[in-house]
DNA sequence: GGAGGATTACCATTGAGCGGGAATCCAGAG
DNA sequence: CTCTGGATTCCCGCTCAATGGTAATCCTCC
């Protein structure tokens, strides 16, 4: 696939270039970098300075190295996660007015949670949802949802591994999860206490594009002692419903359960 | 510089096809992101299904492709736009919070401002500021404060182009301009009335970081017939402030005027 | 059914990418 | 001041991945 004696193509070295920067390393040498991404002295150091020749790659003062301006804004002005971020962003600005804790969005993407915004970092409370992080599917409020209105065979094959199980009150049994899911498309929403973090609760709606599938999940942690959890809800609900709509959504079609497929 | 007869390495190819996507653009057929690159078509496809094997692009249902969720994860994780926006983004709620219009948060890049984030979209005002969009440095306050405290050969460097005169309180006399930008640096911040758009008008301060430069300009964007404009300004520092600390700044040295070099 | 476009398949050519090795630069230790 | 270990740059011949024509195929919508 390259010319490079190990078979990889130039695309590749270059996921594996960004992949090696990450929220705790945003900087590093050239030298670093080979080694963090195993490639070539040689190959690391052309292939750097061809992505400072783009501008994707910035040279700081030090001489360390870090992901260029130019490639978050191209990345960033182009991928749909702008359109759906600065959708969401005003309603999920009125959510956290009202409750006050913390307030995210969140995309199925490679079986996981992604999670693209969130507003409101109470300290006091855990929440361990980052912006640009990964949660599992199974054991978020956000990603049951996302699950629960995902297509069938998605969710068959999602359902058919093995997964892990956090907390007590995580569902792991298929047929169980199966039947939460259900649940959860009929009330419009999940509540689930304490499922990665014993001490903090997540409750999470989904946000429907133009063709009725879900873009994503709105959800909002708060503490789990906080009995009236479910008085959130309305809340959420008519903020995704703001969210979906401005994505261009014209109201569901008549049954509150369906699964698309 | 490139296996291409045209010359191009695979980088320069690939950020063409990234910069095909913008936000009135967001997906595509091959085709057609052919067409606007210039690329020769075979040679598209086969890049696009390499993107596509990496997953950095997208393929939807219709055929069309988008930049891919990973592409953004990767980029938004490692980037240090990520690290500045979570520092920002508490601080810039409680500026929105009370100041109700609309707050930005901007970076110097490539002679012009690039805004990161924004909080607020008063569809009272106008206010063309977008995220990952850029406007010019000289006609916007955010522009202002960040040309001010940057590096005097930089400034010097800028100063000496031609600027475009957007409205009648634009400046464009470099030394009017920096007259100007020592007002800027002493007070602390630059409130500029219409500059772009003449209904609205825009208040910046500086954030710093740890060596104590700019890393970023916060805003707001007020209405321009707001007479007590100036009010807003004490809460706009505090905040910025803020952001510095967390960015790792500790204080200033000690006077307030001080151009880094 | 056929016209126009999008997409895939095929393939000979070639120079960009490759990466080992050595030279150079640089900072901190002694 | 030298010494040392690492980072960075230079050099250079090999080679196969990338290239980009042409042509076949697949769609759609008249």
């Amino acid at each position: 696939m390259a010319n490079s004696t190990s078979g990889e193509s130039i695309i590749g070295r270059f996921v594996k270039i960004v992949s090696a920067f990450d929220d705790r390393h945003t900087s590093m040498s050239v030298a670093e970098l080979g080694r963090r991404t195993g490639l070539p002295v040689t190959t690391t150091y052309r292939l750097v300075n061809d992505l400072l020749g783009e501008r994707l790659l910035e040279r700081e003062p030090g001489g360390d190295i870090h992901i260029g301006t130019r490639m978050w804004e191209l990345v960033s002005r182009g991928s749909k996660m702008l359109g759906l971020r600065e959708a969401a962003l005003p309603f999920m600005e009125d959510v956290q007015a009202v409750v006050q804790h913390s307030t995210t969005l969140g995309v199925l993407d490679s079986d996981e949670v992604l999670y693209i915004e969130r507003l409101g970092s109470d300290k006091t409370i855990v929440d361990i949802t980052k912006i640009a992080g990964r949660l599992p599917l199974h054991a978020t409020s956000s990603g049951l949802v996302l699950l629960a209105h995902s297509p069938a065979v998605y969710q068959d094959s999602f359902l058919a591994r093995p997964l892990t199980k956090f907390t007590e009150t995580t569902l792991t049994e298929p047929s169980q999860l199966r039947r939460h899911l259900a649940e959860i498309r009929q009330r419009g929403f999940a509540a689930m206490p304490g499922v990665i973090v014993p001490e903090s609760s997540g409750i999470a709606v989904p946000v429907f594009g133009p063709d009725n599938t879900v873009r994503a999940a709105l959800s909002v942690v708060v503490p789990r002692n906080e009995e009236n959890a479910a008085a959130r809800v309305p809340v959420l609900m008519a903020a995704a419903r703001g969210i979906s709509r401005a994505l261009g959504w014209r109201g569901e079609l008549k049954g509150t359960l369906r699964q698309s497929h």
